[in-house]
DNA sequence: TCTGGGGTCCTTATTCGT
DNA sequence: TCTGACGAATAAGGACCC
């Protein structure tokens, strides 16, 4: 989605608190809270000394990119996604710091706890917001949605040290537009009766799923605010973007909306990829490193007991093009041998040769893995005891203490590798 | 400016069985 | 026996989101 920078500020006053208070929330059930800068402002409260400076998390290699900037960082023209040696480029004089996932992680289970502490309808969409469904907690709590919002707010402030904007809104979409144009540290309410006058002053690229390259084919035929698409035929949207993605958004122009907050949703597929630091080549230096993906990927779904049948590799070459080549086993695995043999087979059967700069591993088709698989399955299950004498030792010992033999050499340069951090 | 890593969903083409 | 229609599964690519 746009981000927030583009939308008309002027329209956001009426939404806000005013002397009579807040604007009607009656059929306003949704509320979405997305946190102000979540990863530089995690790591800011670990060290106070960062509090006046910029911060820019992200990452610090060469071919790194920006995951976080607080706002004294924003007001230098850095954003996320951008190239972080842009970033150094636009502000040199920020703190440039490597992320440091588990913290995050951390830190968002305790602001999700406090969420449910208000309803279990708690639907997370990643580590720093979440949509919450509060229409089962309004007489309970004796409260409004807009009096949650604020009480979210105080709380998410008091107990974590963190800010966070929210949303009120009769729907998903309208609730998740009101917070990113609360930023930062605001909230707004939308009344139900007001949807489509919030809606339509926008530019399309606030809604859910048009990003530069739909926002432009929409651009071609004059189609430049939120109001164009409500406007315009069904049919013309399905010739110019096709039938899911026309029906889509042309409801959600219209302020139709009618999705469920749904905590819970199963994962669907399950991967990890690495950007070298300089471009390679060499095949076997290739087959290494998918070793390695394998060996996280495997572990991950070990950890959460999923099993997956389709595995599939990822190669990015020099030029930024990308190919994926993907197999189905008859059985569905969580063991790293099989996906790593199954993923090596992909690289030397099926990718063209040449300057590769990304390489990755996934596992798709996942399911709880049954019993019957067993019985069909018994040679996998030696690797898979093995696997699990791994984990236990990892978890002992650290990640370090158990590699495959393949893995003692030399490890090629890669980007964003997290470093240690300082001892506090 | 030169493009991360974790994912989701959609479209299109191909294959296979009935 | 040959042919075609059709649906399901598989495979590849692309856009998008945070």
């Amino acid at each position: 989605m746009g981000r927030s920078g583009d939308l008309p500020r002027g329209l956001v006053e009426r939404y806000k608190a005013g002397p009579d208070g807040w604007p009607d929330d009656a059929g306003c059930p949704v509320l979405h809270v997305d946190m102000d800068a979540f990863y530089a402002s995690v790591e800011i409260r670990e060290r106070p000394e960062l509090v006046d400076r910029p911060v820019v998390v992200g990452g610090v290699g060469p071919r790194g990119v920006v995951s976080s900037a607080n706002y004294l960082a924003r007001g230098f023209g850095v954003r996320s996604a951008m190239p972080t040696s842009h970033a150094r480029r636009l502000c040199p004089q920020a703190v440039y710091l490597p992320p440091t996932f588990a913290l995050y992680q951390e830190v968002s289970a305790a602001v999700q706890a406090l969420f449910r502490e208000i309803t279990p309808l708690v639907e997370p969409l990643s580590l720093d917001e979440a949509f919450l469904d509060v229409s089962g907690a309004l007489r309970r709590l004796r409260s409004t949605p807009a009096g949650i919002g604020a009480e979210i707010r105080r709380r998410v402030r008091a107990e974590q040290g963190l800010v966070c904007s929210v949303g009120v809104g009769p729907t998903k979409f309208v609730a998740k537009l009101a917070s990113g144009l609360a930023k930062p540290d605001g909230m707004l309410v939308v009344p139900r009766g007001e949807i489509t006058a919030f809606l339509h002053p926008l530019p399309v690229s606030a809604l859910w799923g048009v990003g530069k390259r739909t926002a432009e084919r929409l651009a071609d035929v004059g189609l430049e605010r939120v109001a164009d698409v409500a406007a315009a035929p069904l049919p013309r949207l399905r010739r110019l973007l096709g039938t899911a993605m026309a029906e889509h958004l042309h409801a959600l122009a219209l302020g139709h909306d009618n999705r469920a907050v749904v905590p819970d949703t199963a994962e669907k597929s399950i991967g990890a990829e690495e950007t070298f630091e300089v471009d390679h080549f060499d095949r076997d230096l290739l087959r290494r490193e998918l070793l390695r993906l394998a060996e996280r990927t495997a572990a991950t779904l070990r950890d959460r007991g999923l099993r997956g049948r389709t595995v599939s590799i990822k190669v990015r070459f020099a030029d930024f093009t990308t190919i994926s080549r993907s197999k189905t086993l008859p059985v569905a695995t969580d063991v790293t041998q099989e996906i790593y043999r199954t993923a090596a087979q992909l690289l030397t059967e099926q990718t063209p040769p040449g300057a590769v700069r990304l390489i990755g591993v996934r596992v798709e088709q996942l399911g709880t893995g049954g019993a019957e698989q067993l019985l069909i399955d018994a040679p996998a299950q030696g690797w898979r005891e093995a696997d699990q004498a791994a984990d236990k030792a990892r978890t002992r010992f650290g990640a370090a203490a158990i590699r495959p033999a393949a893995l003692l050499g030399e490890r090629p340069g890669r980007v964003g590798r997290t470093e240690p951090r300082p001892e506090r």
